[in-house]
DNA sequence: GAAGTCAAGTTCAATTTGGAACAAAGAATT
DNA sequence: AATTCTTTGTTCCAAATTGAACTTGACTTC
């Protein structure tokens, strides 16, 4: 449902105060907006996940989190609880009930490996091998058609590119840079607590 | 898929095996992914938005959604609930929620204009700009760092392949695919309730 | 080898979320 | 003009999420 946007083709030049809202809100969250990039991110994240992760779990019957640990387990050959959770954004609860209901599904095993701590090997089982198989090509081809309006050019570049932010992530990512921080009181009233 | 950065942080393996795991699922999830678009905009989202909406969460007292609105009100001078549900993916009790408290704390107003139907504009009060203006340069500075490691060019590109596809965004985006929908029962009995 | 430290995973409780039903204001159709 | 239809926003409530405390197992240091 979050994908109607502007089904018609409206002028929107007519500046008539109050009609073409919301492809207005658009427009400036696109060309006026303090953090351009920041919000195509997020803004295609989640015009690609809605109607998949839907989809998955009207049909499969899993939630996103069981499906983002399956997914994750079936392209790097297993791993544990928290890989999953440091490379998907999950808290390590979430994905902990996640797990456990894969299991009871028998979509997943649960290896315990000594000498590694607390941690657990989890895999998926033949069965949720096949679950993986049926289940990624859709999402596949929804990033296909996503870059479809891209030459093969600029594919490879948007890839570059987002590999090297993703790969220098730890130096952007972290501490806040809080620019009129420790001094400001802010104009608001902490009114949390 | 992958391009021409490949495996840069191969030789981390002189580490001890205590943190190879996750660098691997991360490494896995880069270069051994069928969706390696999807999962770095998702990635990258995440690493953006979780310092920031935790800041300010501890900061300003606002949870996500009422900062999404108030941000969205800021950059596109109003607009509808509606607006900011198309615009940024929350489901409208959510926003309706998020609009009520940022009315009681003076940071919205809410405009009854007749003649639009039930729909009702929202537009920033002066305290609610005072708060926008406090809290964005730290918004435009992540993202600026995030993008510091690329030169001005690729970031030129970036945005202009990123704009285009969410452009397309209703050609891609809606219906999907199902490859082999309608036959296959699935591996897996459709568990849910 | 015993005590302390640390990371992984689980459980619990409180909060948040979002689907569904509902109410309200125009618009469209007759 | 009356009756539907459509769209926006709100309320309700069941379910999901997640922070915090807790348990467990291994490594470190003495």
């Amino acid at each position: 449902m979050p994908s109607s946007l502007e089904k018609k083709g409206q002028d929107l030049g007519s500046q008539t105060q109050d009609q073409s809202k919301p492809r207005d809100m658009l427009q400036a969250k696109l060309w006026e907006n303090p953090c351009p990039f920041s919000f195509r991110l997020n803004y295609l994240a989640l015009l690609y996940n809605s109607p998949l992760y839907a989809w998955v779990e009207e049909r499969y019957g899993l939630r996103r989190p069981e499906y983002v640990v399956l997914y994750s387990l079936a392209i790097s050959s297993g791993g544990s609880a928290m890989d999953v959770s440091r490379t998907s954004g999950f808290p390590k609860n979430t994905l902990s009930r996640a797990i456990k209901r894969l299991r009871e599904l028998g979509l997943i095993d649960q290896y315990e490996v000594t000498g590694i701590g607390p941690r657990q090997m989890l895999d998926l089982t033949p069965k949720g091998r096949v679950l993986f198989d049926e289940t990624m090509p859709t999402f596949a081809e929804i990033e296909k058609r996503m870059l479809t309006c891209l030459t093969t050019g600029e594919r490879q570049i948007l890839l570059e590119i987002l590999s090297k932010i993703v790969m220098n992530g730890e130096d952007w990512s972290g501490a806040l840079p809080v620019p009129n921080d420790e001094i400001g009181e802010s104009s608001l009233q902490t009114a949390h607590d």
